[in-house]
RNA sequence: GGCCUUAUCGUCUAGCCUGGUCUAGGACGCAUCCUUUUCAAGGAUUAAACCCGGGUUCAAAUCCCGGUAAGGCCA
């Protein structure tokens, strides 16, 4: 059998998510590489649904693989309606077409029917390992002939299709990992499919990237392991051997293949965190590789001219959500503040404190805009400014205390500001900064508190206003709420330690 | 168990191909300081790594060999 290398017209890559659950950060990076790469030279990049697997395959599942790459802005370029609404590729129609290939593998004798039972594989499976072999079929059913296998068939007697493994070695020329070999001969003949239409992974995947004229598979290194017996049944099929790349993997903390025990692996489960798209792109392009100059933020658009395949990374990366987080705080600091509040209201409404026209959108952009610097997603939008909302604040009174001051002192404290607040004239950040700190000053020197600490007065008046223990300032939060509610919660504060 | 892959600060990584400029650079995180009523943000500074063992060489993170460890795939 000749080898037929790829004549490269035009580069095409694909993802080929299988829909049996949600879609899974994985991939999405592998999404994010395959589309990078066909982009930067001009290419197509193909969405194809591996739903073969009719037991756990989902129409829900392919809906939210493609909802999430919208999300993320990887978008695939062409699908059966090319030109139109562009759908992605799906395999479950295109049984007829894995049927013909199946036939023809079975004509020449490069594929088989196998009868033989669970039972009498595990059998077999059991007394290889027990001598201390590599527990592989046996090939028993490739000697069948012609009327032993009609007959079986005819009895309807349960089977599968193998295809015959050849015993060589199989090279090829990894681009990220370079020439990889594997023996075929410890492999054992694979199963194909279960019936004529049904077939299994590593064949549709074989003959669809053959049909779509897939130039190069950029896909997850737990594939590597597979690239040799797909590559067997493109030489039996006499199909073009494209050219590989294998992603290092994506890691838990303790470098294990990222699972869902560890924690969150849907993309949908960072979608819904808050995370930004951009920067959930631009932690993961960095996971594996990067440009080989100090520069690390980038943009989708600028990431596929920067990006190359040649750069990327050989050993798995951890995913490591603190670096998430820092990245996901620069963009979100970095959005224009209409465009962030609106990001916020969602969680806002979802959190129960956001009700139809209580507010108004000056406020909330303002109230988003003291938020920011502490936000790491968007999510925390709610837990960082519930105390705009509603009347009453829930809190510890001991919490009004600031340094070693007595419940007496933080009462004279708070009923110092709530007569500078009562007489400021003008409503500003600007002149309730400088009334303050005016008045803080003259307060110290009246209690005899050291002169420069401004905690004696900011402190009780920034938890009465706000009810915790972090929060932006008090003349922000005052700004915002306005004299009337700002005096009101002084008054309760006071109330309180009475 | 077999096969394949990988190996630089805790983490993501630069450097390795084309040995010297590496007393190993950057970023996250950590710590300290500045700013500061608090927490952030911002600024500054510190600590922190070439898996191990041989070899080649005047010289090895960089080349070669052998281990070890981790991960993936198959079952």
């Amino acid at each position: 059998m000749t080898k037929k290398t790829i004549e490269i017209k035009k580069v095409r890559t694909r993802i080929a998510p299988s829909p049996t659950g949600p879609a899974h950060i994985g991939t999405a990076r592998t999404a994010l590489f395959n589309y990078l790469f066909a982009k930067q030279n001009n290419g197509d990049f193909l969405l194809r649904i591996e739903d073969t697997d009719t037991q756990r395959s989902e129409q829900r599942w392919t809906d939210e693989v493609i909802e999430q790459l919208k999300w993320l802005g990887i978008e695939w370029n062409e699908g059966p309606d090319i030109g139109g609404n562009c759908e992605p590729y799906k395999q479950s129609q295109r049984l007829d077409i894995y049927e013909k290939y199946l036939k023809q593998l079975l004509e020449e004798k490069k594929a088989y029917f196998c009868f033989c039972t669970e039972e009498e594989l595990e059998n077999k499976r059991q007394e290889q390992m027990s001598r201390g072999l590599a527990p592989k079929y046996d090939g028993k059913c490739a000697h069948l002939s012609d009327a032993e296998i009609n007959k079986n068939i005819a009895e309807n007697k349960s089977c599968v299709i193998r295809f015959k493994v050849q015993n060589k070695k199989v090279k090829f020329n990894d681009l990220i990992r370079g020439e990889v070999e594997f023996d075929t001969g410890l492999l054992g003949d694979v199963v194909i499919a279960k019936d004529l239409n049904s077939p299994l992974y590593h064949f549709a995947v074989v003959v669809d990237d053959f049909l779509m004229q897939i130039s190069h598979v950029i896909r997850g290194e737990e594939h590597l392991s597979n690239t040799p017996r797909q590559i067997l049944i493109q030489e039996a099929l006499g199909f073009y051997q494209p050219i590989y790349a294998h992603l290092p993997l994506m890691l838990n903390m303790d470098r294990s293949k990222m699972s869902k025990r560890q924690g969150d692996v849907a993309i949908s489960d960072y979608h819904k965190n808050g995370y930004l798209p951009e920067a959930l792109i631009n932690f993961m392009v960095l996971l594996g590789w990067n440009p080989g100059t100090e520069r690390e933020m980038f943009t989708l658009a600028q990431l596929i001219k920067e990006f190359s395949i040649e750069k990327v990374q050989k050993a798995g990366a951890v995913f490591n959500t603190q670096r998430l987080d820092f990245l996901n705080g620069l963009y979100i600091r970095e959005k224009s503040i209409e465009k962030l509040t609106e990001l916020c209201v969602p969680y806002l409404k979802e959190a129960g404190l956001l009700v139809q026209g209580q507010i108004s959108q000056n406020k909330l952009q303002e109230i988003v805009e003291i938020s920011k610097t502490r936000m790491k997603k968007l999510s925390d939008i709610a837990g960082l400014s519930d105390f705009f909302f509603g009347d009453k604040l829930v809190y510890e009174k001991d919490l009004l205390t600031w340094a070693k001051m007595g419940s007496g002192e933080v009462k004279d404290s708070l009923a110092f500001s709530e007569k500078i607040l009562s007489n400021v004239k003008e409503w500003t950040l600007k002149s309730l900064e400088t009334e303050m700190f005016s008045a803080s000053e003259k307060f110290n020197i009246e209690k005899g508190y050291p002169e420069k600490n401004k905690g004696y007065m900011l402190w009780p008046l920034r938890v009465a206003l706000s009810g915790k223990s972090t929060s932006p300032s008090p003349f922000e939060i005052a700004n915002i709420l306005g004299k009337e509610k700002t005096l009101k919660r002084i008054s309760d504060a006071i109330k309180m330690l009475s």
